[in-house]
DNA sequence: CGGAAGATCCACT
DNA sequence: GTGGATCTTCCGA
């Protein structure tokens, strides 16, 4: 045992902006070949499902792609975009509701050399370089379509306790990069720890 | 069965 | 600030 205890199950299965929230200041933790890689959550972003026109889910059925984001709160929903960028979100909320937190970013905190090295830089490395931004953060954890649908309670990767941050210390606005969505484009769903230099933009904030 | 679009990143101007 | 890379998935016909 030592630093990085997982959370339960039960700390993802609640609605989705409560998770993105409450992961901020946590680990994300991945082992490989008896490595250990870990980041302190910077930046997330909610999605809630059935509704929301930027979530995978939004018509509430679940198709070839999105069927694990349909499973109960705790496993990992991971997609490739732009047929380039791997994307790592937790699933959230109870079984059907298609609810998820995509992890935007992350700060280094352990094994920061390899980290630099899956991103094909140094280290030191610039804040941001190497886990700012949701396709950077999954490249710097080598975390693929192969974790998709894996719990996030034990194995390769998991989401461990850490400080939470203070919610006068959570920054919000809209997310990124989902200006189809129509009205649900503007809904203040995105969460980063303020003035945090690792998260993924400059600070609108 | 085909077209279109995408929860991004990087290089270049 | 703009455009290209690259490919899976999805939906309409």
């Amino acid at each position: 045992m030592g630093r990085f205890r997982p959370l339960p199950l039960s700390f993802h299965r609640r609605d989705a902006e409560t998770v993105a929230r409450d992961l901020l200041g946590r680990f994300l933790v991945r082992r490989a070949g008896g490595a250990r890689l870990a980041l302190k959550i910077v930046e997330t972003e909610a999605y809630l499902g059935a509704g929301d026109r930027a979530s995978h889910a939004w018509r509430g059925v679940p198709t070839a792609r999105t069927a694990t984001l349909f499973r109960p709160g705790g496993c990992a929903y991971v997609y490739l975009v732009y047929g380039l960028h791997h994307l790592f979100n937790v699933v959230a909320g109870p079984e059907g509701e298609g609810m998820a937190v995509l992890v935007r970013a992350g700060e280094p905190v352990e094994g920061e050399v390899a980290m630099a090295a899956n991103r094909g830089l140094g280290w030191p490395a610039p804040a941001g370089a190497v886990a700012g931004g949701p396709g950077r953060l999954a490249q710097a954890l080598a975390i693929d379509r192969r974790h998709d649908g894996s719990s996030l309670g034990r194995g390769e990767v998991t989401i461990t306790s850490g400080e939470p941050v203070a919610p006068s210390r959570v920054a919000v606005g809209p997310r990124i990069g989902v200006d189809y969505a129509g009205e649900a484009a503007a809904w203040p769903l995105r969460f980063a720890v303020s003035g945090n230099p690792h998260v993924s933009r400059p600070h609108p904030w």
